[in-house]
Formats: structure tokens, sequence, C-alpha cells
DNA sequence: CTAATAACAGTAATCGTTACTATTATTCAA
DNA sequence: TTGAATAATAGTAACGATTACTGTTATTAG
């Protein structure tokens, strides 16, 4: 039995308020100067609580410090190497994998996640030779 | 200008004469009965050193330790999270991923890089009815 | 109102990895 | 063959992200 927290409530709209992907430290932050005696910790717990709810999804960067979603529509992303962005996949994207996903089963059985993906690559404006991209 | 070491010759031996993926903690406990004095330092500063020669690569996965890959071809992998294990993607499902980052860049303009992708959920074993799986 | 206990703040500990430093080994040319 | 120049090493300290612990506070149910 789960117990109502406004820390808690706190971290969660700091989430579905934000079309960010932000980290613990980044929701830490952002809190702290309205709760003075926020601890990490709290952070920490409530993240991985609202995760096994289903309400937050966590994404893991090679590398660097977890990533927070509060959008809960099942959606899948893109990290750029490059520049570090990482970017929403829906819509036709998201159709795009579902439809591999279902061709890489039927090929050799094993049944990927596409929920938790994270592609990592390029995106648009750091590949190709836009201004700014010159070596 | 890179000197030779024994050291490193062991580590790049470890890996490429293995087929499986081992972490650099694996590595250090194979090597240390015949090198008493080895560190983890030399692995991991190895490790990283014949990854940018292209000689190995590095395979990150959530939540664990980063995981060492001697075989040079390019190939792509898929995790189990149930049991963990890391699978070699060859061939047709090679085949199929790259098909996929293509109508992938078509569609969105990201460049995916198949090269370092680890695909992550269910292997065949641990999906289904099989026996040992009944929850 | 009170007892039971979930959640908290603060802090210590963990884990994988990197950084530092003094010593050792390799290289290359005198 | 010798020796200076310098990679590479072993050992250890530091690091960043995350978890675990502990005594206190807040929420809930009766
Ligand atoms: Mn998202
Ligand atoms: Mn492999
Ligand atoms: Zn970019
Ligand atoms: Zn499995």
């Amino acid at each position: 039995m789960s117990k109502y927290s406004r820390q808690r409530e706190m971290i969660l709209d700091a989430l579905t308020g934000n079309r960010c992907h932000p980290t613990a430290d980044w929701v830490y932050n952002h809190l702290k100067p309205d709760n003075p005696a926020l601890s990490m910790g709290t952070v920490y717990r409530n993240l991985n609580f609202l995760v096994e709810r289903g309400l937050v999804r966590k994404l893991s960067v090679p590398g660097e410090a977890d990533r927070f979603d509060g959008q809960a529509d099942t959606h899948m992303h893109f990290r750029c190497r490059q520049c570090g962005s990482l970017i929403d996949l829906k819509g036709e994207a998201a159709e795009e994998i579902l439809d591999f996903a279902r061709r890489f089963r039927d090929l050799t059985g094993l049944e990927m996640d596409p929920a938790g993906l994270v592609l990592e690559g390029r995106c648009e404006a750091c590949s190709g030779d836009s201004p700014g991209n010159c070596s």
C-alpha cells in the first residue's frame, strides 16, 4: 500500500509537464527551490516507483545518466551521438519499427521490446554538410 | 606511437579466442592467474585502446558492465532481459536490420548506426510456455 | 486521537570506470 | 651495446550515478 506524498506528486508533475527527457539530477535541481529539503534518494525512489507503476518510462543511454519520460504512450527514441539530442519516434517512424519487430520475430524467434528502444546514430542536423558541420 | 606490451597481447587474445562477450572484470580474472601483477587499469586502458583501433567492439548493456566483442566483423546483438544472454545477429537477421536502417533513414532522415546496436527483449527459450517458464 | 507504517532527509556505501603517480619496459638511434 | 626518450604498467585514489541504511516525519485507518 502506497501513501500519498507531496514529493511524489511534484516529481510526477515535473515529468508530465515536460516534453523533454530529464535525468534524476535535473528533476532534483528543478524542484529543489520549491522544496529545499528534497533529497536525491527521494527523487530516485519515486522515479523508480513511477516507472514500476507504468506512469513514467526509464531510458538508458550508454555512458550517461538514465533519462525519464513522462509521456506514457508507447513510443521509441533516437539519440544523436554527436549532439546528444534525444528524439521521440512516433507516427510513421514508430510504425516502421513495429513492422521491423514483427519481421524480426518471424525470422529469428526473438521477441524484441519496441517500447524501451533507443536507436543511436546521427540526427539530420548533424549529418550531411549543412553549415556548422564542416570538420 | 604505441609500443608493444605483453599485457595488451594477452587481452586481445582473450577476446579473439572467445566467442562470448566478456566484461572487463571477466578478462581481468581470466588473465590474472598467468599474470599476477595485472591491474584493472591496464585491462580498461587496453580494451579502450583496442576499441579505438577497431580491433574490438564495445557493447553497453543498461544497468550492467560494458561487454567487449573480439569479432571485428560487423554484426549486431540481441540481449534477453530475462536470462541475460547476448546473442550475435548475423546473416539474414543482420540483413533485416540493415534493410530497416535504410527505410528508417529514408523516412526520418536519421542515420542510425547498425554496428553498435543491441536490441533488447526475450529470447526464444525465455518466450512461450516451454518447460521452466511457468510463472 | 492514536497506533501502524509508508515515505522522508541525510548520509554512507556500492559499482563500473577513469585519473593520477611513481616505476618498468620498449624503442630507436648514437 | 648503451642509453636517453617515452609508452605502458601496477597500484591506488577519485569519480559519477545509483542504491542502501537509519533515525525522523507524515499519512492513513480504526
Ligand atoms: Mn519520449
Ligand atoms: Mn558479437
Ligand atoms: Zn545531432
Ligand atoms: Zn532468455
